[in-house]
This record gives structure tokens, sequence and C-alpha cells, in this order.
RNA sequence: GGAGAGAUGGCCGAGUAGGUCGAAGGCGCUCGCCUGCUAAGCGAGUAUACUGGGAAACCGGUAUCGAGGGUUCGAAUCCCUCUCUCUCCGCCA
């Protein structure tokens, strides 16, 4: 959400803001209903502060019969108040819907573009691995070795799940013991597992809601959503908190298995496990004070890094462009890893900054010093990393003539000392 | 699933035959005084949001006692619905 006072005050400003974007956002409505809100406000509490004094008067009178004209008046005037209420009630809910659905105002690092086209390679990492063969996607890979079983999953649920099994099974729990071990040992995260499971007002708090519904899975009764990344239930541990500059900044690192509906994408990545209705993922949250929360951001990425520089997989830093930044995100890198069966990189990991954007939704903040007013936290997170394409990434990268995988150094204490997975 | 109790400010905790209660008191915290140091003591202050005025300091209005609705001139106090917490019973990984 937007500060509404600033809209008001640089309205043009946000509004050629927001047009980097691509689509059109107009804040023709903004101005509208603001000055409506505000005008009925106004009438409305004029009539409060009267009925207030009145009742105040009757309250000190004992013999309420020399008070039945007063009474009489303001019980008109109540009903007049209701009335301002009411329409006051249709108004901030239009205007609440508004706000709610205006994306964050892109960073202005943030390159300016229209799609995915214009995305900035900001550095790379590792080199290409050199295969004297064809390279094998990693569904072959994976069914030739019997780690991972796609029909199964197709029967258990349906299409875009997976079972995994054996050393595949034991390779995603390595991976994930591996990141979080790094996150909280080497980078100072703090170790949380949330539900998976958040209700409304949490979706609504991170920037889920209400525009995004249909990307969610929803239970009915009662109605909660099947959390679509740790971000959400992370970020909203501390909704509605005001914390201490002391505790700034407030990192979080999570495994937890996510879930998407990934409607509108039915014709992408059919096949493996590229995109999944549930795949695990290791994220990272951090609160902090926004005079560094760019600093941090760079952190963060810095973070997501290491995983991949660990595991010896060859990766790119995107700077994504003005038209392809998610809604709540001000500023956001992609790292890609090389796929080398797609002779091509692919997102693993995002990292963004949300400025206030997130913290004003879930009133997120914390205080300068002791007398100052509150004030909302900056808020980031990113992925480190997804689980289920680090899988991927180490099957494809670390494949063999013979079909066999090579299990990254790092990773081998926690798969009991294995090297090599064979058939 | 059944029975019962509860939800008040940073924390604890008063406040129900509706009225001067944004809310006693205590703790904590901030500033000042006192004290050789520490402890103790004394005094003052200490919620948030929206909104009007002001360059600002600040001054005014409104709302908020879990959430929403109702009764009433007036509700923390009465009525209804919901959410959450706790206790006991049942069931269960």
């Amino acid at each position: 959400m937007l500060d509404t006072k600033f809209i008001r005050d640089n309205l043009d400003q946000a509004e050629a803001a927001l047009a980097t974007r691509g689509g059109n956002i107009s804040l023709s409505g903004f101005r509208e209903l603001d000055i409506k809100r505000r005008s009925l406000l106004t009438e409305s509490e004029t009539l409060k502060a009267l009925k207030n004094s009145a009742s105040e008067e009757i309250a000190k009178v004992k013999d309420k019969s020399t008070v039945k004209d007063k009474i009489a008046e303001m019980k008109e005037v109540s009903a007049k108040i209701k009335g301002f209420d009411d329409e006051l009630k249709t108004v901030d809910e239009e205007f609440s819907i508004l706000l709610m659905t205006i994306p964050n105002l892109p960073h202005p690092t943030t390159p300016v573009g229209k799609s995915e086209d214009e995305n900035v390679v900001v550095r790379s990492w590792g080199s290409l691995p050199k295969m004297a063969f064809e390279p094998k996607p990693h569904w072959d890979l994976a069914e030739d070795l019997d780690i991972l079983d796609f029909e199964r999953a197709a029967k258990i649920t349906g299409a875009r799940f997976c079972l995994s099994k054996g050393a595949g099974a034991r390779l995603e729990r390595a991976l994930i013991s591996f990141m979080l071990d790094l996150h909280t040992t080497q980078h100072g995260y703090t170790e949380v597992l949330p539900p998976f499971m958040v209700n409304r007002a949490s979706m609504t708090g991170t920037g889920q809601l209400p525009k995004f519904e249909e990307d969610l899975f929803r239970l009915v009764d009662p109605e909660y959503f099947l959390i679509p990344t740790a971000e959400v239930p992370v970020t909203n541990i501390h909704r509605d908190e005001i914390l201490k500059k002391t505790d700034l900044p407030i990192s979080y690192t999570a495994h937890t298995p996510c879930f998407r509906r990934e409607a509108g994408s039915y014709g992408k990545d059919t096949r493996g496990l590229i995109r999944q209705h549930q795949f695990n993922k290791v994220e990272l949250v951090k609160f902090v004070h926004p005079d560094e929360s760019q600093a941090e951001l760079e952190k963060l990425t810095g973070h997501a890094e290491k995983v991949l520089q660990l595991l010896e997989l060859p990766y790119r830093v995107m700077a994504l462009c003005s038209g392809d930044i998610g809604f709540s995100a001000c500023k956001t890198y992609d790292l890609e890893v090389w796929l080398p069966s797609q002779n091509t990189y692919r997102e693993i990991s995002s990292c963004s900054s949300f400025g206030d954007f997130q913290a004003r939704r879930a009133g997120i903040r914390f205080r300068e010093d002791e007398k100052s007013k509150p004030e909302f936290v900056h808020t980031l997170n990113g992925s480190g990393l997804a689980v289920g394409r680090t899988l991927v990434a180490i099957l494809e990268n670390c494949q063999q003539a013979d079909g066999s995988i090579v299990i990254p150094a790092v990773l081998r204490p926690y798969m009991g000392g294995m090297e090599k997975i064979t058939k």
C-alpha cells in the first residue's frame, strides 16, 4: 500500500512512476475518493462533536424532563450521523480497495523497461560445464535413476505434482538442511517453521490479496489459504507490531512447501520439476531500518548467491526492470541458474525489497527513539533457494556421460557420505 | 465434538442497576531533583489512527476497552453475531 498523503501531494509523480510498470494504472479515482472521503469525515465529525457536548450536558442534569428538547434534537443529529457514516463506509471501502490494488512504486535504481526482455544482467558467476555428450533434461535423468516419479504423483493427486524417491528424496532433504544451516550459522538468520496455511489478513498484509486470489489454493471452511511462499507467514510474524529500533535488522529463514495454482501458465514448463503446484523453498526475510534497505537487499542477494557458489552451480544475477518486478516490490534481483539441457538460465531465486509497502499494509513499525512516532520498517525477502529448482540444476549440471550424478561436495555430509547417485 | 471461563493502554490490573472513563492503581520507561557510588526516595511525563489549522513547535476534532452489528440523547458497561485464549471431558498424530 502506498502512502495516501504522499499520493495526495505527488499525484503526477506517482502516476509517472507507476507508468513505468506498463499497463494502465490510473490514479484519477484516487483524488475523487480522497476528497469525498474527507468531506464526509468532516461533516460527520462536526456532528459528533455537537452530540458529545450535548450528551455531557444532559448527563449533568438530574431532572431529565428539563432537557427533553435537547434529547429530541440529539436523536435527529444521531440519525444524520448514521447517514453520513453509512456513506462514509461505502467510500472507505472503495478507497481501500483502490489503494490495495495499486502496486508499489519502482525504486529509482530499478531499470526502466517494458518486459523481462529488458532485464539487466548485473553479474555472472561460475563457468558453464563442458560436456562431451548431449546433456539430458532432468526428468530423463531422474526417471532413469528412479528418484523422481511424476506419473504416480499424477495418480495420487494430479498434474504438476512430484513424488521424490530414494536418493532424490534424500537429496532434497539434504539441500534444505544445507541451506538452513548456511543461513543460520554463516549469515545470521534465525530459523523459523511457520504455519503453511494463513488467513486472509496475512495474505493481504504481504500483497497477495485482494488482487491475486486466483493464484492461491484456498480452503473453504475455515477460510484459509495455502502459502505460495514462506514470505507470507514469516513477514506476518510482526504484523501490527511496533518493533524496537535496536532489534533491527531482524532476519528470518524458513523452509516451507509452497503452493501455487499456476493458473494461466498451462502451456509452460509442463514437464519436470520447474513449475509445480507444490515445491519446497528456503526463504530469507528481513525487517530493516528504512535507511538500510538497499544495502540489505545487496546482502540478502549475496546470501542466496552463496548457496549457488558453494554448490558450484553457474548462475547470473538479473536486475528486473520496472515492467517485470512484482506487485509489492520496488526492486528485485533474480538469480538464474544455468540449465544445460535447456541451454539457458532459469530463475532459481528472486530477491526483493519492498520499501514500506508491505509494512504499511501489515502495520509493521518501529520507533527511531523512545519518544518519536512510530515509522514503518522496510521489508525484504528472497529465496535462498527454491529447492526443487536447485535439485534440477544439480541433476543437469552434475550429470555424467553414464547418466549418474556427482553430488556437490558440500552436500555429501548430508547424504551420509554419498558421492554419486547411480542406478 | 461437549461443558465452562475469559479478551481493557508496553506489561499487570480496577472498572457491570449505562452518563463527567482514553479509562483508577501498580510495574516498566523518559526527563528533572536528591544521593559520595549503588539502591531507595521525590516531582513531572508516558497509546494509536484518521482529520482540521500551522512553515514548524504545537493546538483543535473524531474514533478506538478482541472484531462487527444493535438498543440509547449517551455504552468498556445492556443485546446479537463472529474471532481468539484458557480449563475440563471426548477423540486423535
